[in-house]
DNA sequence: AAAACGGGGGC
DNA sequence: GCCCCAGTTTT
């Protein structure tokens, strides 16, 4: 069947309207530059969303480029992203990434797909985040709410949400491969939950496979 | 006390 | 493909 992309997105356009809550996944978006929005992705890995923006003022305040990071010591990046799930690892990929761009990449955060995922502790997810919010490129970036999300509703069967990626570029028109991510990562957080999904108050209901579709034929 | 969380890397 | 990763919050 045809999915309505339009009516779902103007439906999920209006349920934003009185949040305004930042989603994990774009964490630092407005005025940041590519090297903040990756740096804040790394962080918020595993790690709940107002700590991952404390952490991420914290440690912007200390170094908010990558030659100023460069100069940070990992310790001093540990005690900064603390209590961040994984602060070793983040502390430490993140050292070596910002060196990695001084040093070898002009100074300048990757703009490409490849280029990113060359990065340690940048994987599909991260990468495609960085090309749509950092660069305006279409990209969709699944994370596990958009994952959830899509398969519930029926877009795409995958078990990976990497392998969400493809299947949902193939039916979503390109121009909402940048605002599906916000929106959609707001309504996993609101309604469509990981454990008993509020479907009851669901504005989607007629267009999920679960709740709507698969019923009525 | 145990499970959940969420994305990436190594084998 | 499967298993491991680290610290906090929820059950």
């Amino acid at each position: 069947m045809k999915i309505k992309w339009i009516e779902i997105f103007k439906i999920l356009e209006d349920f934003q309207t009185g949040y305004d809550l930042p989603s994990v996944s774009l964490i630092g978006n407005e005025e940041g530059s590519p090297f903040k929005i990756l740096i804040s992705t790394l962080i918020s890995l595993r790690t709940r969303d107002e700590v991952t923006l404390e952490a991420s003022r914290r440690l912007f305040e200390s170094a908010d480029t990558a030659e100023a990071m460069m100069k940070l010591s990992q310790e001093e990046i540990e005690a900064l992203i603390y209590p961040c799930g994984f602060f070793r690892v983040k502390s430490g990929n993140i050292l070596t990434i910002s060196k990695e761009i001084v040093q070898n990449l002009g100074g300048q955060v990757p703009s490409s797909k490849e280029g990113l995922l060359a990065l340690p502790g940048v994987g599909l997810k991260t990468a495609n985040l960085v090309l749509s919010l950092g660069f305006a490129i279409p990209a969709i970036c699944v994370d596990i709410h958009v994952h959830r999300i899509a398969n519930r509703m029926g877009w795409v069967k995958t078990n990976k949400p990497d392998d969400s990626v493809p299947a949902l570029e193939k039916i979503l028109p390109r121009e909402y491969w940048i605002p599906i991510n916000e929106l959609l990562v707001l309504f996993g957080q609101q309604i469509c939950t990981p454990r008993s999904p509020k479907c009851s108050q669901c504005p989607l209901h007629e267009h999920c496979r679960r709740c709507g579709v698969e019923q009525s034929r």
